[in-house]
DNA sequence: CACAATAAGTGAATGGCTTTCACTAAAGAG
DNA sequence: CTCTTTAGTGAAAGCCATTCACTTATTGTG
């Protein structure tokens, strides 16, 4: 139950317990583990006391963007064979709620920073290329992979709360007919929510971005 | 400094101080001026303990539910015209985003719930009803509602993170060639990101229906 | 109309969280 | 070899949400 270590636990240690990179793909785990993020129980993952942590980060914030890089590193890069416009939209979308379906409880604090982990610049750089490569005017790109990231994001998170955004039970099905009655309707006639959202969105931005 | 009421503060006021809808709208208020929710905060604002909430609430999950309830109620209800489907879309996303831009630090907790606010269950329950009086097949109407949600939401948070999602400066020009020519494509070029989300979700959603 | 039950406040306490800072001991530079 | 820097520790400060015994007013019942 205990690492074998007879010396004392104070001073710098012979060998380093802690990294950013370490520090990154254990916060992922613990937020698929645990749904949430808590530096002392970071640190008993991890072997080591909280206020370590400082040593190699700024504060919380910063441990959620090397979470974010822990994410990007493991999720693989899509192949993006220079295909058509629709190709790309429908690979960047599904590689990226694949990514975020893994860890559905990160992603609303996610979206309250900016991007700035490099593994995740480079990621978003090779999207804009494929964008490019398929032709799509430049000054598009980034609403189009915006607009890719919040449908991805918004996607994933419904799985978090539990397969349905609204909580209705049958006694309200008076007070809410029109929800009740399209709830039971998508019940009884399933929709593949990725797959038509995917749709949506090829169908949309070539739309969008044929208009130009 | 101090309330000129001279008698105790024990026991039961003569008065009641709070109630789930003043809870609800000090939370909202709370959210927009101070971008966070805290307990104690939240009682000084209503001249009251914060011990004295958990008589009407269960907890924080459940004033944050209210806070979404208080903005439902602030947001207007759109004139849904019977229109075509285009029209109802564009209505829809419109009236959600202007909603949400007024808090969007309260979005992340808002996507962590389902709904369960009567006033945001009737909202939505319109919206329905407006799809259905469009002519969309009812297993698409709770899909498209959603994703016009998560449109929504998303644009509205990119407010929050400071017109850009992705944080580079001048130096990194060469480490991401193509995300950097992109945004100055469209820092040169800019595009309403409203109007274009509303152009691909229109376009998206009406070939997503026409085609089932 | 008395009086029991309930409702709406308070105050104090608990246990969690993030962050800071003085400290120690090892690594690395000159 | 000495000096500075680095990577850990431990204790503490200051937040936070929630609980519970308490007080006082209101409401319902016989």
């Amino acid at each position: 139950m205990q690492t074998p270590s007879k010396t004392s636990q104070l001073g710098r240690p012979r060998t380093p317990r802690l990294s950013r990179k370490a520090i990154g793909r254990a916060a992922l785990e613990m937020f698929q583990e645990e749904e949430s993020l808590s530096i002392p129980r970071l640190a008993e993952r991890l072997g080591v006391r909280q206020s370590s942590f400082y040593k190699h980060v700024t504060g919380r914030q910063e441990i959620i963007e090397l979470a974010r890089g822990a994410l990007v590193e493991k999720a693989p890069m899509p192949e993006l064979p220079a295909g058509s416009l629709d190709d790309v939209i429908r690979e960047i979308f599904d590689s990226l709620r694949k990514a975020y379906s893994m860890v559905p409880a990160l992603l609303p604090l996610l979206l309250t920073q900016p991007v700035s982990h490099p593994a995740a610049l480079e990621r978003y750089d090779q999207f804009v290329e494929a964008f490019e490569i398929a032709g799509a005017p430049r000054h598009l790109i980034i609403p189009a992979l915006e607009a890719l990231d919040s449908a991805a994001i918004g996607a994933s998170l419904d799985a978090m709360t539990m397969e349905s955004a609204w909580s209705i039970n049958e006694e309200e099905e008076g007070t809410y007919p029109h929800l009740f009655a399209a709830k039971k309707a998508v019940a009884e006639h399933p929709v593949d929510r990725f797959a038509f959202l995917a749709d949506v969105l090829s169908a949309g931005l070539k739309a969008a971005i044929d208009d130009d």
